[in-house]
DNA sequence: AGACTGTATGCTGTAGGCAGTTGACGAAAA
DNA sequence: TTTTCGTCAACTGCCTACAGCATACAGTCT
């Protein structure tokens, strides 16, 4: 029962606790990765994080292999675990694959639209257009996402959605103070886009998504230009995971 | 400082143990899913695969959790993992993700081409026809992964190839007596394709792996509709994991 | 008979501990 | 001084054991 320490960082008291501990204890790296209290590269001593978090060991590795699983931290075989170092490229390829996978879900969104579905969409658009007025700049953003996540949810393609959620949230690295720039633009691309999903018009609106999604690309590449490079890590390379494919 | 050097340890000495138990476990957890062995939608008790295999269940529980990484198994916390049931909607929107994926990547070759990766690419086809002309299945199989994985590289972006890879795999459930039904037409795309890129033509290289790609998707999809849909799973409710997009 | 409750069993999730290996540090030799 | 070797500390990978929950079953009550 009693778990210490834990709960101090997620703030989500009252229940028992109906999740794993690991789930709790991928929250909390996270949480330290992203905000950088973890640092690109450092080495992830498991015994470390279990004194830290007030677990043992075994949460934590599996906790370390979905994080590795999506990208957060580098697994190296007898010799554990490091957060993964980001770079401008890496950045830059993740962008361009959003905005890939965003674009056909676009299109394929005006190809299956439904009416509640629309609904849905305006009524996001419309909270975070007025979250823009109101300067509320959280509620802009997850109305964004909630947009762009319906969106998916539109597109009846259930892979691609998951594949753009991983990908999105690999994003995050690039910690986004940019959406607020983009600003009120941002939100009328949006509504153009609405408008060509509901006229079905998958062509116009895979247009419109790509041209969206790219300007967020270029935004955030202009930001990464002025910040420090990020460093690669203190350690060097070491062997890729198979490669996967192979014969037969 | 911290870390030493990683780098010289690449040559994978051969010591007793080069690879992880659970990578062990990992593999043959996924023969008996591939072959069948183990069956769509069966209950996988950790005891009984760590007796099976003569391990402990921790490296059961780490080979689980990477197979559930890559769409093989669903784990319910709580309730432990089931082989993954594949669905023919599911696979074809792996297959149509896919060919975004592929189509993508031989635009962008098109626009990276080197003259090194022509040749290798040429000497691949080169080696797939001959194959085909020998009734060399396998090799035809494995030079047109090959083939693929080569024009992934290519195109420079490796997020785009780490993700190909992944749905490549997860395609396998659906196993693979398609590619030797192409044929030759398939591999005279491969020649039209790699003409493409070394023009530099983006647009023609696109349209042409699009072409080939939905070529395999609708291939595969008429011999799916011929086969037992797989039937869902023996016990009665499950519930899903957290789908990843919705809410907050 | 049907529904409900208490109990038993199996499994997951977690803890703790041990052995083998890896890398680092320091001493000895060239 | 530079190089090589031996020792040591730390960490990973793995195993065993335990507590809590979920499910299934049996018995009881309505």
């Amino acid at each position: 029962m009693s778990r210490p320490d834990l709960a101090s960082t997620t703030a989500a008291p009252k229940i028992a606790r109906p999740v794993p501990l690991r789930e709790s204890v991928f929250e909390a790296l996270l949480e330290q990765i992203i905000s950088g209290h973890l640092r690109p590269g450092q080495h992830l001593a498991e015994s470390e994080l279990a004194e830290m978090l007030g677990v043992s060991r075994q949460p934590i590795r599996e906790a370390l292999q979905l994080l590795s699983g999506e990208g957060w931290v580098d697994l190296h075989p007898g010799h554990g675990a490091f957060v993964h170092a980001p770079t401008a490229e890496e950045a830059d390829q993740l962008l361009a694959v959003r905005a890939l996978l965003e674009t056909e879900a676009a299109r394929l969104a005006a190809l299956n639209r439904t009416d509640e579905g629309l609904a849905r969409l305006r009524a996001l658009c419309s909270r975070g257009m007025a979250a823009m007025e109101a300067d509320d700049v959280d509620g802009a953003v997850t109305a964004n996402s909630q947009l762009h996540a319906t969106v998916m949810e539109l597109s009846g393609n259930a892979v691609l959605g998951d594949l753009a959620a991983q990908v999105s949230r690999r994003v995050r690295w690039y910690h986004t103070p940019v959406a607020r720039q983009r600003g009120r633009a941002s939100w009328e691309e949006h509504t153009a886009l609405i408008d060509a999903i509901a006229a079905g018009d998958a062509g116009l609106a895979g247009e419109i998504m790509k041209n969206h999604t790219e300007q967020t690309r270029h935004l955030y590449l202009s930001q990464l230009g002025e910040e420090e490079p990020v460093e690669p890590i203190p350690s060097k390379r070491r062997k890729r995971r198979a490669p996967a494919s192979f014969g037969s």
